[in-house]
DNA sequence: ATGAAAGCGCTAACAC
DNA sequence: GTGTTAGCGCTTTCAT
């Protein structure tokens, strides 16, 4: 339970002949102090192997050097064990080695709306939600406390709100569409997934507009997310009994490769027959045989953008979003055809 | 920077007509308060939407209700995408949420002993260490400032601390071998990681003594694990040139696959005139072609665990570790051979 | 059974 | 330039 404590600012103090007031100061970069003094207390600091406690430091300021991250579609998916939605465990890889860079700590919080509220949940100094639903509970409360976040991809819910970056979805998007294009197709098929997030309803709606701009008669199929291959496998036969398309573009990695087996076992030839991608990589496209044409995602870049939005926030600075960072979409053999 | 804050005991005590001892006694459970009350002021800040203030309770009471989580091994691989090694990322998950099952949070921490110290890192109740290292630097903070921690596998230079938990590798290293055995292997070669943690030292262990009780001549080859599927490439050709051995069990799912490369490149049927299997599953095994045996370690039974141990040691309980819990080998195509 | 008050370790006014 | 002191919000004796 109740930890000793260690060393504390009085201790420092006192070894340095100071007061608190001085230490606290010098630590700090605060207040006018003689640079010998500020210099002594320090040497002391370090040679005590001074640290100030964070709670204590955190109570005064209001401010506890540390952020939560939500992983939204991460608890969507039901369990905690992503196999193949690598996309997600990238995104907090890349957030929390670019927070321990500030200075910031990241703490994980599944969900803070859950009661009991997680202890230190609202004590946070600010929030990144990976993909906000519509009316994300989550987003909610953060508003109701006045808690600033950030947000990877827009929340379908408030379009004032700019504090949100993501991959260009419709550069991208439209990037594959041509492909597919250049590669003779004539019909293309959209599977996205369930989640009623900016993902899923504005890769939609971009699919829409290209094919309206095109002629192209739209053909979407959903597939929830946490179906993962099977529901991708699933939806491939609907599909071929509508009638085979010249091209498939699939949300998910595992969708994508789930489509391959149910393509494959309807003698439907990839690419030959049907051309397939994913829109965002995974294990699963780069493994897949044929492997499948993917959109690569850079996390690192778009979770950068997110903590320089999150801490303009924090600092009360003017939102500096929404900001798009560029994507790539990599042709592997699922959609490469040699005329 | 400084936000401003909620609702605090005071406005509890206020509207509930008490004082914030007896708030803070109600909501607690302690104290002597006539049930009337108590039952009076919890409907009371149940309506205020009264939450305890983390930070201040944590200063008062040393105990944060959040626990550290370091990956070694993660750190290890130099960047933050790692790719294959879903092992630690299912840890990360199962870890995560069983932690908020019990009302605590989770706090990434990638190195604690870095510069500076990230805020709340000293101030967390306890650590779970993953793999840890021959004298690791994270083990000796947290011993020195006597946080309380578990590790997952044993710290390989402290045989005393007991605290660990790790799934049972003796045990399926051998049903491993005995595999092989059974399928007509004459010879087994072992390449593991070089990073100095029990999982390598003490499978090497395993397989040496396996090889003495049996008379197999031991041949032991090392990959870093931050070389991964190339790594594996590269020892698979020197394996080849050594003298193509009849089986080959490898540490990691990514070396696994890189030496499938590696023999195929080099005319080696695979599981026809070598078997091959991984000690660790990884989407690389169940990917590769052929897919390849490997040993499905279960990450929530083992993260329950350490959790419990955690928890008994930050209560001052006696340890009642270690805990080895089970794996299953699951054969696949790799190792599979129809006499 | 309840309230008043003393701190937990720190920062920031405010004195000197 | 430096020290004294009043809290941050909470828990916990100790009176009453």
């Amino acid at each position: 339970m109740a930890r000793s404590k260690g060393i504390t600012i009085r201790d420092v103090a006192k070894r340095a002949g100071v007061s608190v007031a001085a230490v606290s100061m010098a630590l700090n970069g605060t207040g006018t102090l003689s640079a010998a003094t500020r210099l002594r207390v320090r040497a002391v600091a370090e040679e005590m192997d001074y640290q100030a406690d964070a709670l204590a430091r955190g109570l005064r300021r209001s401010s506890v050097g540390a952020i939560g991250l939500v992983m939204r579609s991460l608890d969507s998916l039901g369990e905690y064990a992503p196999r193949g939605v690598d996309v997600f465990t990238r995104y907090i890889g890349a957030i929390s080695a670019q927070a321990m860079d500030r200075g910031l700590s990241v703490m994980l919080v599944p969900d803070p709306t859950k009661r009991p509220t997680p202890p230190l949940a609202l004590s946070l100094d600010g929030y990144i939600v990976m993909m906000p639903h519509l009316d994300d509970p989550v987003v909610a409360l953060l508003e109701r406390r006045g808690i600033p976040y950030a947000t990877l991809a827009r929340d379908p819910g408030r379009p004032d709100f700019t504090d949100w970056a993501t991959e260009d979805e419709a550069t991208y998007f439209g990037r594959v569409y041509e492909h597919f294009i250049a590669n003779g197709a004539r019909s293309i098929v959209l599977l996205r997934g369930t989640d009623p997030n900016a993902w899923n309803i504005d890769s939609e709606a971009t699919y829409r507009a290209w094919c309206e701009s095109t002629g192209m008669t739209p053909r979407v199929y959903k597939s929830a997310e946490r179906a993962g291959e099977s529901g991708g496998e699933t939806v491939a036969h609907t599909i071929v009994d509508d009638g085979i398309p010249d091209a498939i573009l699939c949300h998910t990695g595992r969708q994508a490769a789930g489509v391959l087996v149910g393509l494959t076992a309807r003698g439907v030839a990839v690419p030959d027959r049907t051309m397939l991608a994913a829109a965002s990589d995974s294990e699963h496209t780069r493994h897949s045989r044929p492997a499948i044409s993917a959109v690569e995602l850079h996390a690192a870049e778009t979770t950068l953008a997110l903590l320089d939005l999150l801490q303009a926030r924090i600092a009360g600075e003017p939102s500096a979003g929404p900001v798009l960072t560029t994507a790539r979409f990599r042709v592997r053999a699922s959609s490469r055809r040699t005329h």
